[in-house]
Order: C-alpha cells, then structure tokens, then sequence
RNA sequence: GGAGGGGUGGGUGAGCGGCUAAUACCACCAGACUGUAAAUCUGGCGCCCGGAAGGGCUUCGUAGGUUCGAAUCCUACCCCCUCCA
C-alpha cells in the first residue's frame, strides 16, 4: 500500500529538481510513501570546516526532507579525513590531532545549522566504530572488492591512466565511508555526482553485510565562481556559507550569465514555472540579466543570513559599484599610527600647508595594511592605475591623506583612514 | 631484486654550461570596454632598494662538487612513474 500518499507536487519538487540520479528511484519514492522516518546520511570531512554553496545544494534536500519528518545523521569522518578524499587530486593529507577535528566540528556545525535543521540531526563520530576495529575487520573489508573495480572509478582510472600515484589508502577510502553506512543503517546517502562511486559501494556493502540497501541520491554538482569548475575551496571560485552578506551578493553578481538559472534551480526555492518565466524573458531580451543575478543574490544572502541583510546588501553594491560611490563599510587605517611609524622608520616629516592633512608614501601603508601582497606587488598596482585615493588615480607614490581619506586597490580592496593625522 | 624514464615558478610544460628570473599555454592580477557577466584589447605576474634609470638577493627535488660562470656537467641522497621478477 502506498500509505498517505504525498504531494505530487512535494515529491516532484524533492526527486526532480536539482537531481542528477536516484539510485533506485522507485524504490526511494516507496521508502517515502511509506510515512516512517528515514535515516539520511551525510559525511562530514573535520579537515575541511567550512561549507560553500555547493553544499548547499545536498543541504537544501536534507531540509526538504527534514520538513517531511525524516532524519539527518552527520557522520564526522574523523578517519576517512586521515585518508583524504580522492576525489580531489591532492596527495596524502597531514594527521588532524583530536583538538583539531573537535574545532572543526565546530565551525562546520554552527554553518550546517544555516541550513539544516538542528533538531533532526544527530551527529556521530567514525571512530565510535572505527575506534575498535582490527586488521581482521579491514581485511574483511578489502577481500569484498577488487582492484577492477575500483579502477572503474572514473578519477582513480584516471590517474592511473595518467601514470600518476594512486596510495593504497586511497583505497581504502570508498570502504570507510561504505562501512560507515552499514555502522549507521542509511536509508539514503546523498553526495554530488562525484561521489557517485562510493554511494554505490555503501550500498553494495550493505546488502554483502545483510542489511537493507540505502538508496543513492546523486545531485549534479554546483559550477563554481569561474564558470567552469566545480565549486571547491581551493579552486577559490567559492561562495562561503560563513562569508558576509556583502560578500555573498558580490560573488554572486559576479558568476557568469551562463549559470544564472542552474544556481536558481539548484539553490532557491523560486518555483519552476517562475524560473521557465525569467528564462524566456532572458531569451527575448527583455531583461538585463543583470537584474535575473540581483534576484538571486538577494535570495541567497536572505537564505544565508536575512532578508534585511539581503537589503543592505543591495544598496550597498548599487552604491559602490553601479553609481560608483564611496562604500560606507571599509577597512580602517589608523592615520596617526601610520604617521608615526613612518616616521620613525625613515625619517619622514612630511609637512603641508594643510594641518589637517599630510602627504605619505603610500606603498608601505598598502603592504602593512594587507591591500598587497608585497612592495613589490604594490608599486605594480600603482603604476598599473590601480590605486585611487579619494577618487583620484594616483600616478605617484606618495598621496595626500586626510582623516576620512578613502583608498581604493583594485576593484574592490577599500580601505579608510581614520583619526586625526596627528601633526 | 633487475631495467628504463622522470622531479623546473599556482598548473601543464620548454630549456640541457653564459643571450635564462627562466619560452609557451592556462590560471591569476590590473587597466580599457561593461552589467563587479562573458568575449575582446593592453599591461603585469619571485623578493628587496630606488621617483626612475638601474642595482642587489633568492629560486629549477635535497646536499655537496667541477667551472670565471650551472636549471643545464659530476657525486650522493630523497621522491614519483613504467616494465620485468
């Protein structure tokens, strides 16, 4: 019996949009006309703390779901983060001491609760199974694979093919995370479509180990801020769920046109039908799709923090970028402090015929400030017209500072002084 | 255990005694144009001193050596890959 039938329109919503592959589908949809609670599980990797949109994605499905009664369990993969995931390319990963992981925990958790619900998510640690197990239990454990199979994996074949070095403990890794699904009972494991493989092996484990199978959920994965990777955090082309509001309506003002509606589809509640709508706008040219990124910067910021703060935002970027005026949050510079030190460094009196305002090399102040990388670094900016002060380019190296002096590197480092110049 | 190939700047990858701070491409940064989009064009892309011209220092797996001079030659060591066993 299909039990209380859900909302067609809820289970569309849930299994079609923003969905790559479910792994039985059927079976998954009967699990969940079936009305009793689900054991949904999610990994979390302690070496890397901080969450992006595109975990967000997965996350916002977990949400759904939790709205439906169902529950999260978090796994801290405590030592699957030994391993590292293989997924990405980097070598083997450096130990995290337990102080570590319990930090990290941390910080990942206060993100999570951004966007899923605390009250349905129980937490556990890998190595309240793992913590026992002997070299009987991982030999149980690789005996049931081959090393066929695993090369199938796409990046594993991949770099074997590339004559590059595959660790044996890279091997390893798909089986902790598929044994964490047996340790648990998952019903359902969800991951991005690169995680494909080792969903599948939890679930082929499973049955190896007399246990119901969980079901796959694969969600396509999120195209970062470039346009052409995935989102990732060392691509730098990220979206932190920890960053600023500023921050999150800029980055996304910044995505390219292309990836306007899939990060609607895959990130927002928008409706399809209101999505399909901007879409053939967009195409007779009747909207900037400009305005289309203002829409979902203003979503994702009052997702992420409030609708207040998606406001603020707004005006904030209208301002600064779009009419061009000086921005009202920048970082400050201690006017006086700076005079001080230069003076004493190097001997600098500079005097003007202005009490008020004084005349300073500008390079050290940009360096010490952390709006350059080096001295270097900097005097390429200036002679590159990349330093403004006050709205002016500056073509030398020294600047006329004022209290309430506004510096601008690039196109988006701020920076004002502040206190009196202290004559 | 044996044989061979290889380790160069964020990535790919040239260079194989001086013309090399090191070709090229990608990424990245800045400027122009814009919608903080894309594309395009221009410039830049080790550090330090200098307003500049220019100068100095440190880089090509690690440590030594040869040479007026080394990423390039020699020695030892470390690491990776392939094939054979």
């Amino acid at each position: 019996m299909s039990g209380n039938a859900m909302d067609p329109r809820t289970l569309h919503g849930i299994t079609k949009r923003g969905v790559s592959d479910i792994i039985v589908e059927e079976e998954f949809v009967r699990l969940l006309g079936e009305g009793k609670p689900l054991r949904l599980k999610m990994g979390f990797d302690p070496s890397r703390p901080d969450l992006h949109l595109g975990h967000a994605v997965g996350l916002r499905k977990l949400r759904q779901l939790q709205e439906l009664g169902h529950q999260v369990i978090l796994i801290v993969g405590d030592w699957t983060a030994q391993i590292g995931d293989p997924s990405g390319q980097s070598a083997t990963r450096q130990m995290l001491t337990a102080e570590e992981v319990r930090a990290n925990a941390e910080t990942y958790m206060q993100q999570l609760f951004k966007l899923v619900d605390r009250d349905r998510t129980q937490t556990v640690w890998q190595s309240e199974w793992f913590g026992n197990f002997s070299l009987a239990n991982v030999i149980d454990l690789t005996r049931r694979f081959t090393v066929a199979q695993f090369l199938a994996r796409d990046d594993f074949a991949k770099r074997f093919r590339a004559q590059q070095p595959i660790a044996i403990t890279e091997l390893l890794y798909p089986l902790l995370q598929a044994y964490d699904s047996v340790a648990i009972e998952s019903d359902v494991e969800f991951g991005g479509s690169d995680q494909r493989f080792n969903l599948l092996v939890g679930r082929d484990l499973q049955a190896m180990m007399g246990q119901r199978q969980q079901q796959c959920f694969i969600m396509p994965l999120l195209v970062g801020t470039d346009g052409v990777q995935k989102m990732s955090k060392s691509l730098d082309n990220y979206i932190g769920v920890f960053e600023a509001p500023n921050d999150v309506y800029g980055k996304v003002m910044s995505i390219p046109d292309g990836l306007i509606f899939d990060y609607f589809e895959l990130l927002t509640d928008a409706p399809d039908e209101e999505i399909a709508e901007m879409r053939a706008t967009l195409e007779s040219d009747g909207v900037n799709p400009m305005e289309l990124k203002k829409r979902l910067a203003r979503d994702l910021v009052a997702q992420l923090h409030d609708p207040e703060a998606a406001r603020r935002a707004e005006s904030r970027f209208e301002g600064t970028y779009q009419r061009g005026e000086a921005p009202e949050e920048a970082q400050p510079i201690p006017l006086a402090a700076w005079v001080d030190r230069l003076r004493e460094e190097r001997g600098e009196a500079p005097a003007g015929s202005d009490p008020a305002a004084i005349v300073l090399p500008i390079v050290p102040i940009i360096v010490g400030e952390g709006l350059a990388a080096s001295a270097s670094e900097a005097k390429r900016l200036l002679q590159q017209g990349a330093v403004e002060v006050d709205g002016e380019r500056l073509t030398s190296q020294t600047a006329l500072l004022r209290e309430g002096s506004l510096v601008r590197v690039g196109r988006r480092r701020f920076a004002r002084f502040v206190g009196p110049a202290g004559q």
